[in-house]
RNA sequence: GGCCCCUUGGUCAAGCGGCUAAGACAUCGCCCUCUCACGGCGAAAACGGGAGUUCGAUUCUCCCAGGGGUCACCA
C-alpha cells in the first residue's frame, strides 16, 4: 500500500507538515515548575456544578505555579452546539472568579497559541491526520452512520444487558475491520463517487495487555491497551474529542490535563494517540464526580437538569459566588476548612492547594453544608457589603424589594448591622434572598402578623402589658433600663420577672417576662422569632413601635 | 454484559502497620438567654464481607459483594 498516495488522495489540500505547525507553537517561556492548564468545555449549555471543579483546580494549579490557565472551546459538534453558550460559559465562570490568561474571551481570542475554538482549527488537525495516514496509522472508513448503527445496535443497548450486545458490537467491529483491507483503487473509487469517509485510527493494542499508568489523583492504574479503531476525523472533517485533545493539548503546551473521571475509560485511546503522534504525554488528573441521590436513594452522577446543577441558578437563589468557592474548596481539599478557620480573613486563593489532598471517590452535593458555609461567609461581611450585595440581587430578581431597600439606605444598613461585627456574629442569612424573610418586618410594606400570640394568654393581660409598655417606653433608655421596665411591667401584671424562678414555680404566675417579651415581639415584628428586641425598637423608632403596639392592642379589644 | 474506578458514622472526611479511629455539617440533649440566631458543653453515630502477609491490620495483597462510570461520526 502506497500510504503517501493514500494520504494525498484523502487530504489533497493539506500541504503543511507537522513541523510547520510545531514552529508556530514554540515552548512557552515559563518559570521552572509552572503548570499550564485549561478548561475545555463544549458549548452545549450552561456551566454546571461539576464543571466548577476542574475549572477551579486548573485555575489554582496554574496560578499557584505562575503558569498559564486558558479556555478552549470544544465546539466540534455542530449538532449539539447551543447558540451563545460559549459566551454564557465565559460570563458564568467570571462570576465565580475563574479568570483565564489566554483563550476564548468575550469578543474573540487572546493568546499566541490559538485559535482557541476547535471549529477554527480544522486545517491543523488535518496536517496531523495526513501524517498518520502516511505512516499507516490511520485509514478511511466509508461505512455510513446507519450501517454502523444497525450493526452495533447501539440504540438498543439499554435493553441489551447480556452477551447479545457484546456479539453485536463484535460483529460491527469485524465489519469495520474490513475497511482496513481496502485497496488504493477502492478508496479512489469511493472518493471519485463523492462518498464521505471518517478517518479511523489503526489500533494496535491488545486489551488483554495492561499498561501501568499513574494518575495524579487516582494513583497507579492499569489501563488495557486500546484495540478499537475509533474515529479521528468525522465525515465533515472535524475531529472527535480524542483527536482534538491530543493535538491541541500538545500544541498549546498543556502540562496537566484536568477532567472528570468519566474520561478514564477512554484514556487508553489517548495514550495510544499520543504515542502514534510522538507527543509528550501530559500529566493527568481525573477528578471524582459529584453525585446526587436519585429517588431510590442511590448515587448518580450530578448532571444537567438536576437540582443545583446549573450555576446560573445559584445566582438567582441568591448565593454569593464566594460562598460557592468556599464550598468547592472544602470538597476539593479536605484540609481547606481547617486552614480557613485559622485564616478567616484570607481569600481562598492564598490557600496552598494540593493535588494530594484531592479525594479519589465521588461525593454527594450537600445543601446543608453549603448553607452553613454560606452563613459563615455572610456573617463575616460588613453591613455595607450585605447591603450592596442583597440590593444587587434584589434589583435583578425582586425589583419591588430592591426599591424598598434603597428607599432609605441608612435605615437598611442599620437593620443589617444588628448582631454583626462582633466575635459571635449572627448567622441568619445563607442567601440574599433570605434578607426579605429575615428583615422584611422593618418595612411597613412587608410587615404583617405572621405568627399570632399564643392563645393560652388572656387578651386583657396582653393588652395591659402592652399598654404599660407604651406608657413607660422611652427610646433613650439603655438596654438595661429598657429591660428592667419590662420586668417591672411583668411583675405588676402577674408575670414572673425572673425566668429561673418561673421555671421552678410555673403555677404561681400567668407566665414570665419571656412571655411578655413575646407579646411585644409579635406586636412589633409580627413574628415569634426575631433579632434582639431592643435593637429592633431602636432602629424602628418610637413612633413606629408605638403605632404597631397600639394596633395590636386595638386588634385584641 | 465487558472493561475501568470507588468503598471509614446520615453527609464531607482525617488516618498512610500498633490511636480510647480526628474534625466539620446534620441530628439529639443541656447551658447561656426576652424569642431566634450565635456561642459553650455533651450524646448518639463508621473502618462492606472473606481469606492471606505480619507479633499486630482501617492501613499491604488477593477474592467477593455493593456503588459508580463507560462502551457514538457527543464531549
Amino acid at each position: 500500500m502506497d500510504y503517501n498516495y493514500l494520504a494525498d488522495l484523502l487530504f489533497p489540500n493539506t500541504t503543511e507538515a507537522p513541523a510547520d505547525i510545531e514552529a508556530k507553537y514554540p515552548p512557552r517561556n515559563l518559570p521552572e515548575g509552572a503548570k499550564v492548564t485549561r478548561f475545555a468545555p463544549s458549548p452545549t449549555g450552561f456551566v454546571h456544578f461539576g464543571g466548577l471543579f476542574p475549572s477551579t483546580v486548573g485555575e489554582r494549579l496554574a496560578h499557584q505555579s505562575q503558569g498559564i490557565f486558558y479556555l478552549r472551546i470544544e465546539d466540534t459538534d455542530a449538532k449539539r452546539e447551543v447558540e451563545g453558550a460559549a459566551e454564557g460559559l465565559i460570563t458564568t465562570l467570571a462570576h465565580y472568579g475563574i479568570n483565564f490568561d489566554e483563550g476564548a474571551v468575550l469578543g474573540g481570542d487572546r493568546g499566541d497559541y490559538g485559535p482557541y475554538r476547535q471549529s477554527q482549527r480544522a486545517s491543523i488537525y488535518h496536517v496531523y491526520a495526513k501524517q498518520l495516514v502516511r505512516e499507516g496509522k490511520a485509514y478511511p472508513c466509508f461505512c455510513t452512520d446507519e450501517e454502523i448503527q444497525t450493526l452495533s445496535q447501539t440504540d438498543k443497548k439499554a435493553e441489551i444487558k447480556n452477551k447479545d450486545w457484546h456479539e453485536d458490537a463484535e460483529a460491527a467491529r469485524l465489519q469495520m475491520l474490513k475497511q482496513r483491507e481496502f485497496t488504493i483503487e477502492e478508496v479512489e473509487a469511493e472518493i471519485k463517487a463523492g462518498h464521505k469517509f471518517v478517518l479511523r485510527i489503526l489500533a494496535d493494542g491488545d486489551p488483554n495487555k495492561k499498561v501501568p499508568f499513574t494518575d495524579l489523583i487516582k494513583g497507579k492504574l492499569e489501563i488495557p491497551e486500546n484495540d478499537e479503531d475509533f474515529v479521528l476525523l468525522k465525515s465533515d472533517g472535524i475531529p472527535t474529542y480524542h483527536f482534538a485533545h491530543a493535538v491541541d493539548d500538545h500544541l498549546m503546551g498543556t502540562t496537566h490535563v484536568i477532567r472528570g473521571e468519566e474520561w478514564l475509560p477512554s484514556l487508553a485511546k489517548h495514550l495510544q494517540l499520543f504515542r502514534y503522534l510522538n507527543f509528550k504525554l501530559p500529566k493527568y488528573l481525573h477528578i471524582a464526580q459529584i453525585m446526587r441521590l436519585d429517588e431510590n436513594g442511590s448515587k448518580k452522577k450530578l448532571s444537567k437538569r438536576d437540582m443545583g446543577a446549573n450555576m446560573n441558578d445559584y445566582k438567582e437563589m441568591g448565593y454569593a459566588p464566594e460562598c460557592v468557592n468556599e464550598y468547592v474548596m472544602t470538597l476539593l481539599n479536605s484540609n481547606y476548612e481547617e486552614w480557613h478557620a485559622q485564616n478567616p480573613e484570607k481569600p481562598y486563593t492564598e490557600f496552598p492547594f494540593s493535588i494530594k489532598k484531592m479525594s479519589t471517590s465521588g461525593c454527594l452535593f450537600d445543601f446543608k453544608k453549603f448553607n452553613d458555609i454560606s452563613k459563615n461567609v455572610i456573617s463575616r461581611m460588613t453591613a455595607e457589603q450585605v447591603y450592596k450585595y442583597s440590593l444587587e440581587w434584589a434589583k435583578e430578581f425582586d425589583a419591588e424589594f430592591a426599591s424598598v431597600l434603597e428607599n432609605d439606605p441608612e435605615y437598611t444598613k442599620a437593620i443589617l448591622a444588628i448582631g454583626r461585627g462582633g466575635k459571635k456574629p449572627r448567622k441568619d442569612l445563607a442567601t440574599w434572598r433570605d434578607v426579605k424573610d429575615y428583615a422584611g418586618f422593618f418595612y411597613d410594606k412587608y410587615f404583617k402578623i405572621e405568627q399570632p400570640i399564643d392563645e393560652r394568654f388572656d387578651s386583657s393581660d396582653i393588652v395591659n402589658c402592652l399598654n404599660a409598655f407604651l406608657e413607660s417606653y422611652d427610646c433613650c433608655d439603655t438596654m438595661d433600663v429598657w429591660f428592667e421596665k419590662i420586668k417591672t411591667i411583668s411583675a405588676e401584671n402577674g408575670f414572673c420577672a425572673d425566668t429561673k424562678e418561673y421555671k421552678n414555680n410555673p403555677d404561681a404566675y400567668k407566665g414570665s417576662v419571656a412571655d411578655v417579651s413575646m407579646f411585644l415581639r409579635v406586636a412589633v415584628t409580627g413574628k415569634l422569632n426575631a433579632p434582639d428586641m431592643y435593637s429592633v425598637m431602636q432602629i424602628l423608632g418610637k413612633d413606629k413601635v408605638s403605632e404597631r403596639i397600639t394596633s395590636m392592642i386595638d386588634s385584641l379589644k
